[in-house]
DNA sequence: TCATAAATTATAATAATTATAAAATAAGAA
DNA sequence: TTCTTATTTTATAATTATTATAATTTATGA
Protein backbone atom coordinates (compact mmCIF):
# COMPACT_ATOMS: atom_id res chain seq x y z
CA UNK A 1 0.00 0.00 0.00
CA UNK A 2 1.51 3.53 -1.27
CA UNK A 3 1.34 5.63 1.67
CA UNK A 4 1.83 9.05 0.46
CA UNK A 5 1.13 11.16 3.88
CA UNK A 6 3.99 13.73 4.73
CA UNK A 7 4.63 12.72 8.69
CA UNK A 8 5.07 16.04 10.19
CA UNK A 9 8.06 15.72 12.80
CA UNK A 10 6.92 18.81 14.25
CA UNK A 11 3.55 17.88 15.27
CA UNK A 12 5.05 14.38 16.89
CA UNK A 13 7.04 16.56 19.51
CA UNK A 14 10.42 15.75 17.42
CA UNK A 15 13.33 17.94 16.45
CA UNK A 16 13.44 18.23 12.83
CA UNK A 17 17.33 16.89 12.18
CA UNK A 18 18.51 16.45 8.42
CA UNK A 19 18.93 12.44 9.54
CA UNK A 20 15.41 12.28 10.24
CA UNK A 21 14.39 13.81 6.65
CA UNK A 22 16.06 11.79 5.08
CA UNK A 23 14.60 8.72 6.89
CA UNK A 24 11.36 10.17 6.49
CA UNK A 25 11.91 10.50 2.64
CA UNK A 26 13.02 7.37 1.78
CA UNK A 27 10.25 5.80 3.92
CA UNK A 28 7.21 7.99 2.20
CA UNK A 29 5.74 6.11 -0.31
CA UNK A 30 7.94 3.39 0.25
CA UNK A 31 6.31 -0.54 -0.37
CA UNK A 32 9.11 -2.65 -0.25
CA UNK A 33 8.95 -3.01 3.99
CA UNK A 34 12.54 -1.80 4.22
CA UNK A 35 14.57 -3.39 7.44
CA UNK A 36 16.81 -0.89 9.79
CA UNK A 37 19.55 -2.53 7.94
CA UNK A 38 18.45 -1.96 4.67
CA UNK A 39 17.20 2.09 5.64
CA UNK A 40 20.86 2.22 6.99
CA UNK A 41 22.85 1.72 4.19
CA UNK A 42 20.52 3.67 1.80
CA UNK A 43 20.56 6.86 4.03
CA UNK A 44 24.59 6.03 4.57
CA UNK A 45 24.76 7.11 0.61
CA UNK A 46 23.29 10.93 1.55
CA UNK A 47 25.12 10.70 5.42
CA UNK A 48 27.88 8.73 4.87
CA UNK A 49 28.20 9.70 8.84
CA UNK A 50 24.59 8.20 10.05
CA UNK A 51 25.10 5.86 12.97
CA UNK A 52 22.29 2.73 13.60
CA UNK A 53 21.16 3.89 16.95
CA UNK A 54 20.08 7.08 14.58
CA UNK A 55 18.33 4.86 12.37
CA UNK A 56 16.43 2.72 15.33
CA UNK A 57 15.99 5.12 17.88
CA UNK A 58 13.99 7.32 14.26
CA UNK A 59 11.83 4.32 13.50
CA UNK A 60 11.36 3.91 17.53
CA UNK A 61 9.78 7.27 17.77
CA UNK A 62 7.78 7.44 14.68
CA UNK A 63 6.17 4.00 15.86
CA UNK A 64 5.33 5.55 19.08
CA UNK A 65 3.66 8.43 17.61
CA UNK A 66 1.70 5.49 15.38
CA UNK A 67 3.33 7.18 12.12
CA UNK A 68 4.45 4.01 11.03
CA UNK A 69 4.09 0.33 11.77
CA UNK A 70 6.54 -2.65 12.28
CA UNK A 71 5.20 -5.95 11.37
CA UNK A 72 6.11 -9.20 12.93
CA UNK A 73 6.32 -11.24 9.60
CA UNK A 74 9.88 -11.85 8.66
CA UNK A 75 11.67 -14.06 11.18
CA UNK A 76 15.09 -12.93 11.04
CA UNK A 77 14.81 -8.83 11.19
CA UNK A 78 12.01 -6.22 12.27
CA UNK A 79 9.87 -4.92 9.08
CA UNK A 80 8.61 -1.40 9.21
CA UNK A 81 5.97 0.08 6.83
CA UNK A 82 5.00 3.32 6.46
CA UNK A 83 1.37 2.58 5.67
CA UNK A 84 -0.59 2.21 8.80
CA UNK A 85 -3.86 1.16 7.17
CA UNK A 86 -4.51 -1.88 7.81
CA UNK A 87 -3.79 -4.44 5.24
CA UNK A 88 -3.08 -8.36 5.03
CA UNK A 89 0.82 -9.21 3.83
CA UNK A 90 2.73 -11.82 1.92
CA UNK A 91 6.46 -13.12 3.14
CA UNK A 92 8.56 -14.68 0.59
CA UNK A 93 10.40 -17.31 2.21
CA UNK A 94 12.83 -17.43 -0.36
CA UNK A 95 13.42 -14.36 -1.57
CA UNK A 96 12.24 -12.47 2.21
CA UNK A 97 10.63 -9.81 0.18
CA UNK A 98 7.22 -8.64 1.51
CA UNK A 99 4.31 -7.84 -0.88
CA UNK A 100 1.09 -5.87 0.31
CA UNK A 101 -1.91 -7.92 -0.62
CA UNK A 102 -5.27 -5.44 -1.22
CA UNK A 103 -7.87 -8.28 -1.00
CA UNK A 104 -10.02 -8.19 1.46
CA UNK A 105 -10.08 -10.75 4.08
CA UNK A 106 -12.82 -9.15 6.07
CA UNK A 107 -10.89 -9.23 8.94
CA UNK A 108 -12.30 -8.09 12.52
CA UNK A 109 -10.28 -4.78 12.68
CA UNK A 110 -12.57 -3.26 15.31
CA UNK A 111 -12.67 -5.91 18.04
CA UNK A 112 -11.80 -4.55 21.33
CA UNK A 113 -11.61 -7.56 23.29
CA UNK A 114 -11.25 -11.25 23.14
CA UNK A 115 -11.07 -13.82 25.59
CA UNK A 116 -10.56 -11.10 28.11
CA UNK A 117 -7.56 -9.62 26.50
CA UNK A 118 -7.26 -6.27 25.05
CA UNK A 119 -6.85 -5.75 21.06
CA UNK A 120 -4.74 -3.15 19.77
CA UNK A 121 -3.52 -4.94 17.02
CA UNK A 122 -4.59 -7.28 14.13
CA UNK A 123 -2.68 -8.53 11.34
CA UNK A 124 -2.74 -11.05 9.03
CA UNK A 125 0.16 -12.76 7.87
CA UNK A 126 0.87 -15.14 4.35
CA UNK A 127 4.25 -16.71 3.89
CA UNK A 128 5.05 -19.37 1.00
CA UNK A 129 6.49 -18.49 -2.62
CA UNK A 130 6.27 -15.28 -4.34
CA UNK A 131 5.77 -14.62 -8.20
CA UNK A 132 9.16 -14.30 -9.02
CA UNK A 133 10.44 -16.80 -6.83
CA UNK A 134 7.92 -19.34 -8.01
CA UNK A 135 9.62 -19.06 -11.61
CA UNK A 136 13.28 -19.75 -10.77
CA UNK A 137 13.59 -23.53 -9.79
CA UNK B 1 -4.70 -25.61 21.65
CA UNK B 2 -3.40 -28.87 23.16
CA UNK B 3 -2.56 -31.14 20.62
CA UNK B 4 -1.25 -34.69 22.44
CA UNK B 5 -0.70 -36.10 19.03
CA UNK B 6 2.42 -38.31 19.95
CA UNK B 7 5.55 -37.63 17.18
CA UNK B 8 6.98 -40.64 16.13
CA UNK B 9 11.04 -39.45 15.57
CA UNK B 10 11.76 -42.77 13.07
CA UNK B 11 8.75 -42.24 11.29
CA UNK B 12 9.92 -38.82 10.61
CA UNK B 13 13.89 -40.57 9.51
CA UNK B 14 15.49 -39.10 13.29
CA UNK B 15 17.05 -41.09 15.80
CA UNK B 16 15.49 -41.55 19.23
CA UNK B 17 17.97 -39.32 21.73
CA UNK B 18 17.24 -39.15 25.26
CA UNK B 19 17.48 -35.49 24.65
CA UNK B 20 15.09 -35.89 21.79
CA UNK B 21 12.47 -37.75 23.82
CA UNK B 22 12.85 -34.95 26.58
CA UNK B 23 11.73 -32.11 24.23
CA UNK B 24 9.75 -33.98 22.55
CA UNK B 25 7.63 -34.77 26.06
CA UNK B 26 8.13 -30.83 26.91
CA UNK B 27 6.46 -29.98 23.72
CA UNK B 28 3.46 -31.97 23.79
CA UNK B 29 0.36 -30.69 24.94
CA UNK B 30 2.13 -27.54 25.88
CA UNK B 31 0.16 -24.29 25.11
CA UNK B 32 2.90 -21.84 26.35
CA UNK B 33 4.80 -21.11 22.92
CA UNK B 34 7.69 -22.04 24.32
CA UNK B 35 11.03 -20.33 23.10
CA UNK B 36 14.01 -21.77 22.50
CA UNK B 37 15.54 -20.34 25.34
CA UNK B 38 12.61 -22.10 27.87
CA UNK B 39 12.85 -25.38 26.09
CA UNK B 40 16.87 -25.41 26.90
CA UNK B 41 16.28 -24.24 30.44
CA UNK B 42 13.56 -26.75 31.22
CA UNK B 43 15.36 -29.56 29.56
CA UNK B 44 18.63 -28.46 31.45
CA UNK B 45 16.94 -29.84 34.91
CA UNK B 46 16.65 -33.22 33.83
CA UNK B 47 19.70 -33.18 30.94
CA UNK B 48 21.97 -30.59 32.32
CA UNK B 49 24.67 -30.92 29.71
CA UNK B 50 22.35 -30.41 26.70
CA UNK B 51 23.71 -27.60 24.27
CA UNK B 52 21.54 -24.87 22.50
CA UNK B 53 22.42 -26.20 19.51
CA UNK B 54 20.87 -29.54 20.30
CA UNK B 55 17.80 -27.72 21.15
CA UNK B 56 18.10 -25.42 17.98
CA UNK B 57 18.52 -28.71 15.92
CA UNK B 58 15.83 -30.72 17.01
CA UNK B 59 12.86 -27.73 16.81
CA UNK B 60 14.02 -27.30 12.89
CA UNK B 61 13.77 -31.44 12.07
CA UNK B 62 10.64 -30.99 13.62
CA UNK B 63 9.57 -27.70 11.96
CA UNK B 64 10.66 -29.79 8.53
CA UNK B 65 9.05 -32.60 8.97
CA UNK B 66 5.81 -30.51 9.76
CA UNK B 67 5.60 -31.70 13.55
CA UNK B 68 5.80 -27.94 14.74
CA UNK B 69 4.98 -24.64 13.93
CA UNK B 70 7.24 -21.52 14.41
CA UNK B 71 5.01 -18.30 15.02
CA UNK B 72 5.81 -15.00 13.95
CA UNK B 73 4.16 -13.18 16.82
CA UNK B 74 6.92 -12.50 19.47
CA UNK B 75 9.32 -9.25 17.92
CA UNK B 76 12.16 -10.81 20.16
CA UNK B 77 12.41 -14.32 19.73
CA UNK B 78 11.47 -17.41 17.85
CA UNK B 79 8.38 -19.47 19.28
CA UNK B 80 7.25 -22.69 18.73
CA UNK B 81 3.72 -24.17 18.49
CA UNK B 82 3.27 -27.99 18.55
CA UNK B 83 -0.26 -27.85 17.47
CA UNK B 84 -0.07 -27.11 13.88
CA UNK B 85 -4.18 -27.21 13.30
CA UNK B 86 -4.43 -23.70 12.57
CA UNK B 87 -5.45 -21.19 15.19
CA UNK B 88 -5.23 -17.72 15.83
CA UNK B 89 -2.86 -16.44 18.40
CA UNK B 90 -2.94 -13.33 20.91
CA UNK B 91 0.41 -11.92 21.90
CA UNK B 92 0.80 -9.90 25.29
CA UNK B 93 3.25 -7.03 24.60
CA UNK B 94 3.35 -6.27 28.51
CA UNK B 95 3.84 -9.74 29.76
CA UNK B 96 5.24 -11.54 26.56
CA UNK B 97 3.02 -14.70 27.35
CA UNK B 98 1.19 -15.88 24.20
CA UNK B 99 -2.61 -16.90 23.85
CA UNK B 100 -4.31 -19.57 22.09
CA UNK B 101 -7.80 -17.76 20.72
CA UNK B 102 -10.52 -20.50 19.45
CA UNK B 103 -12.75 -17.87 18.42
CA UNK B 104 -13.08 -18.95 14.84
CA UNK B 105 -12.50 -16.07 12.12
CA UNK B 106 -13.21 -17.53 9.24
CA UNK B 107 -9.65 -17.08 8.01
CA UNK B 108 -8.90 -18.27 3.98
CA UNK B 109 -6.89 -21.52 5.07
CA UNK B 110 -7.34 -23.19 1.87
CA UNK B 111 -5.99 -20.36 -0.23
CA UNK B 112 -3.36 -21.76 -2.27
CA UNK B 113 -2.41 -18.90 -4.86
CA UNK B 114 -2.88 -14.65 -4.39
CA UNK B 115 -1.73 -12.19 -6.73
CA UNK B 116 0.40 -15.30 -8.26
CA UNK B 117 2.34 -15.96 -4.91
CA UNK B 118 2.06 -19.54 -3.69
CA UNK B 119 0.22 -19.57 0.34
CA UNK B 120 1.81 -21.92 2.50
CA UNK B 121 0.72 -20.37 5.84
CA UNK B 122 -2.02 -18.34 6.84
CA UNK B 123 -1.50 -16.88 10.27
CA UNK B 124 -3.84 -14.30 12.09
CA UNK B 125 -1.87 -12.15 14.90
CA UNK B 126 -3.48 -10.71 17.37
CA UNK B 127 -1.77 -8.22 20.05
CA UNK B 128 -2.07 -6.19 22.72
CA UNK B 129 -2.54 -6.61 26.86
CA UNK B 130 -3.40 -9.85 28.27
CA UNK B 131 -6.25 -10.77 30.49
CA UNK B 132 -3.83 -11.00 33.67
CA UNK B 133 -1.76 -7.68 32.62
CA UNK B 134 -4.68 -5.27 32.32
CA UNK B 135 -5.32 -5.87 35.73
CA UNK B 136 -2.39 -4.81 37.01
CA UNK B 137 -2.14 -1.29 36.35
C1' DT C 1 23.34 35.05 20.37
C1' DC C 2 22.63 31.93 24.05
C1' DA C 3 20.97 28.18 26.86
C1' DT C 4 19.36 23.84 26.98
C1' DA C 5 17.10 19.81 25.99
C1' DA C 6 17.25 16.61 22.45
C1' DA C 7 19.67 14.16 18.95
C1' DT C 8 23.67 12.08 16.90
C1' DT C 9 27.69 9.56 16.97
C1' DA C 10 31.14 6.06 18.23
C1' DT C 11 31.47 2.39 20.78
C1' DA C 12 30.48 -1.38 23.59
C1' DA C 13 27.19 -4.66 25.19
C1' DT C 14 23.52 -7.90 24.80
C1' DA C 15 20.56 -11.40 23.03
C1' DA C 16 19.21 -14.78 19.83
C1' DT C 17 20.70 -17.82 16.62
C1' DT C 18 23.90 -20.37 13.59
C1' DA C 19 28.33 -22.58 12.31
C1' DT C 20 32.20 -25.70 13.20
C1' DA C 21 34.64 -29.54 14.46
C1' DA C 22 35.57 -33.15 17.66
C1' DA C 23 33.59 -36.73 20.53
C1' DA C 24 29.75 -39.67 21.50
C1' DT C 25 25.96 -42.56 20.26
C1' DA C 26 21.87 -44.92 17.89
C1' DA C 27 20.74 -48.36 14.87
C1' DG C 28 21.19 -51.64 11.49
C1' DA C 29 24.45 -55.24 9.57
C1' DA C 30 27.41 -58.91 10.34
C1' DT D 1 26.55 -59.45 20.63
C1' DT D 2 29.88 -56.73 18.33
C1' DC D 3 31.04 -53.73 14.60
C1' DT D 4 30.42 -49.90 11.45
C1' DT D 5 28.85 -45.78 10.10
C1' DA D 6 26.06 -42.01 9.66
C1' DT D 7 23.85 -39.17 12.81
C1' DT D 8 23.73 -36.54 16.85
C1' DT D 9 25.50 -34.07 20.62
C1' DT D 10 28.53 -31.06 22.74
C1' DA D 11 31.66 -27.20 23.46
C1' DT D 12 32.91 -23.34 21.47
C1' DA D 13 33.23 -19.62 18.45
C1' DA D 14 31.04 -16.67 15.19
C1' DT D 15 27.35 -14.02 13.41
C1' DT D 16 23.46 -10.99 13.25
C1' DA D 17 20.19 -7.85 14.94
C1' DT D 18 19.34 -4.74 18.33
C1' DT D 19 20.02 -1.85 22.47
C1' DA D 20 22.71 0.80 25.90
C1' DT D 21 26.11 4.35 27.19
C1' DA D 22 28.34 8.47 27.28
C1' DA D 23 30.47 12.21 25.00
C1' DT D 24 29.76 15.53 21.43
C1' DT D 25 26.89 18.12 18.49
C1' DT D 26 22.81 20.49 17.09
C1' DA D 27 17.96 22.35 16.74
C1' DT D 28 15.04 25.42 18.76
C1' DG D 29 12.98 28.85 21.26
C1' DA D 30 14.09 32.67 24.56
Amino acid sequence: MKDTTPIQLKEIGLKITPQRQAILKLLKGNETHPSAESIYSEISKKFPGISFATVYNTLSKLIEAGEIRELDIDPNKRRFDPCVAPHTHFYCQACGNIFDISHDFHLPLTIKRIDGHQVDVVQLNLKGVCKNCRKIP
